[in-house]
DNA sequence: GCCTCAATTGCAAACGTTTGCGTAAAATAT
DNA sequence: ATATTTTACGCAAACGTTTGCAATTGAGGC
């Protein structure tokens, strides 16, 4: 069944013992330089490959890592992973994917599994479910451990820990701002699930730039979606029939701005003649759309890489937990652009 | 540093042999029923983990499966990784995944990594770059190894080999057969990345389809693209400006449509009116586009479920190399849609 | 011929866990 | 009281690799 050759079947074969071959392989000087490139051409010949598990028991470090993400689709999760990718191929490192879908226990059980694993460190972006119901313990257990654990995106309640994140709340300001700058008197937020930080962040900075500009937030221009665009459309028709339409729709994404739009073109409402619109996450498709998305960017390749070069250099030396907050950037396009 | 107790830990603290312990936390019949109490509540007072490690490296299993993908923020390709994740879950595996970014020398590197770490089974779609210059041989050192090598979409040439695939051909050929039974005379063709499988069995598809119904390709209706929106930028706006301009487009993916959409509403050319569109993998913000975009669309996630079955069957029982092949389904929306 | 030194290679332990087999003690049967 | 079974646990090997230390060999100096 398994064909792979070990050290101590070539120590067999050169009737000599296993450290020879070890050495032989590792270009120890100790060993005969002759007998050495023997051994290593054999190595090749037959396709010796090292077995990294013996390594890791004995050196408790498995050069893998774990990263949990509550999903993958979206632009922004998928594009931390490549950012992580990158940086970690050429550390050597390997990357353990789990997808908790939000749910708790599924954290829980992929967090049990990693540790069986002996993952030298972990990046996670807390299931909702964890988020929601402060059921941070199964983490708290990992950090006590004195395993790096970096918290993407979401960070855990209370404690003081390793956290790479876009500052969510500038950006919704920023985008809140440029609405109000554009002339719009109603803006209205489609919110995303509350108990999220991203969704709470994004929230307070709408706010925050509301009461910064004199102005309220109305309780009937706050609609709850999920991140998906399908969770958008009875949102915005919502937003429309209420006696108080808006005149700019600031989304908590860019999927539910591109179906807000979708229903506002069914209604006969222009975009951004009539409604503005800004969304976040700048996802490839939102310059594509019509009219082109505004959004707010939040670098979402850089939070992959910063977040695996935090996780290096704590390796390297004993750093206090620390939060990288990366700077949000409004693009301006059309969907925004009053005249 | 590591603070992880062991087997060996436990046993000194009870005064007594590791096998002792090991049947103990296994619930072995032949410890005393109260020791074993006592051992598992200290066992789970002091946090103790198994370590995986060791046990693969005494049963030559890992528990860990390798996924190599030429990228993951489409979400074709995410979406497999969710449908593999959801399946493994429940099996008890982890998931490695490995970007290659379609570079040949990074995925042979990764596959070093994961035979030195003793995947238990390997999921890959081949880099452009080793499928273009045919660099098969890394891959097949690995399937000589009796390591289960699963391809998807992308298949190894030549050698017989396991696959989950869509049928691209049939679902191009639908799309074209729909493009035409809407009346579209010139019919134009985004092709995707030469070399890429893929790219081919959509074109061969789209070409049968013309010559199933006496037509033949016309050179000037075929345009290169990569399978982002940016690339189909330019190769719209050159079929529109060839003297035999198309009345239909069928698009190697969503993306390259709705960029090749937004061109032609630049141009002031209406969809489906003027030139009907079709594209392939139905991505979620597909219905949410104006005007709503047909597409064929194949399965996604599916696909990384079939992958994952397949490989574990394949675990329990010796089977012959073998291809299942998804059958695509052809939404259809209002961009192809002529009355 | 003896001592010293360098050049090579071997030995054994270690990482954490499981498991077949052996063994001691206790319980039961005769 | 002796023989037999049952109960409960320990021993040691195994997985593959590295590494400090010991050991062997040969050459060279005297």
């Amino acid at each position: 069944m398994n064909n792979s050759v070990s050290i101590k079947d070539i120590a067999k074969k050169f009737k000599c013992a296993p450290s020879t071959i070890s050495r032989a392989l590792n270009d120890h000087p100790a060993i005969n330089i002759e007998t050495r490139k023997t051994i290593q051409e054999y190595a090749l010949k037959v396709g010796y490959q090292k077995n990294t598990l013996s390594l890791s028991l004995l050196n408790n470090c498995s050069m893998t890592l774990g990263l949990i993400l509550p999903s993958i689709t979206h632009y922004h999760e998928s594009s931390i992973l490549e950012g992580m990718e990158e940086i970690l191929l050429k550390s050597g490192y390997l990357l353990n994917i789990c997808v908790s879908n939000e749910s708790h226990t599924i954290e829980k059980e992929y967090i049990d599994r990693l540790l069986a694993n002996r993952v030298d460190g972990l990046f996670i972006s807390m299931a909702q479910e964890s988020y929601d119901q402060q059921l941070g313990e199964h983490i708290d257990l990992v950090i006590q451990r004195s395993l790096p654990v970096i918290f993407i995106d979401r960070p855990n309640h209370g404690v003081a820990s390793d956290r790479v994140v876009t500052d969510d709340y500038q950006g919704a300001f920023m985008a809140t701002q440029h609405l109000i700058d554009m002339g719009c008197q109603r803006i209205a937020h489609l919110h995303g699930p509350s108990g999220i930080s991203v969704s709470q962040q994004r929230f307070l900075g709408f706010q925050d730039c509301l009461l910064a500009n004199g102005r309220q937030v109305e309780g009937d221009l706050i609609q709850y979606v999920h991140f998906s665009a399908e969770s958008a459309i009875q949102a915005t028709r919502n937003l429309m029939q209420s006696a108080h339409k808006p005149d700019a729709i600031f989304g908590v994404n860019d999927e539910v701005c591109i179906a807000a739009m979708f229903v506002l073109r069914e209604m006969g409402v222009s975009v951004p003649h009539d409604v503005a619109i800004v969304g976040f996450d700048d996802i490839p498709l939102a310059s594509f759309v019509h009219p082109p998305l505004s959004s707010v960017s939040r670098q979402s390749r850089r939070i992959g890489e910063e977040a695996a070069k935090l996780f290096l250099s704590k390796k390297d030396q004993k750093l206090d937990p620390m939060t990288i907050s990366l700077d949000p950037k409004l693009i301006i396009r059309e969907s925004s652009l009053r005249t």
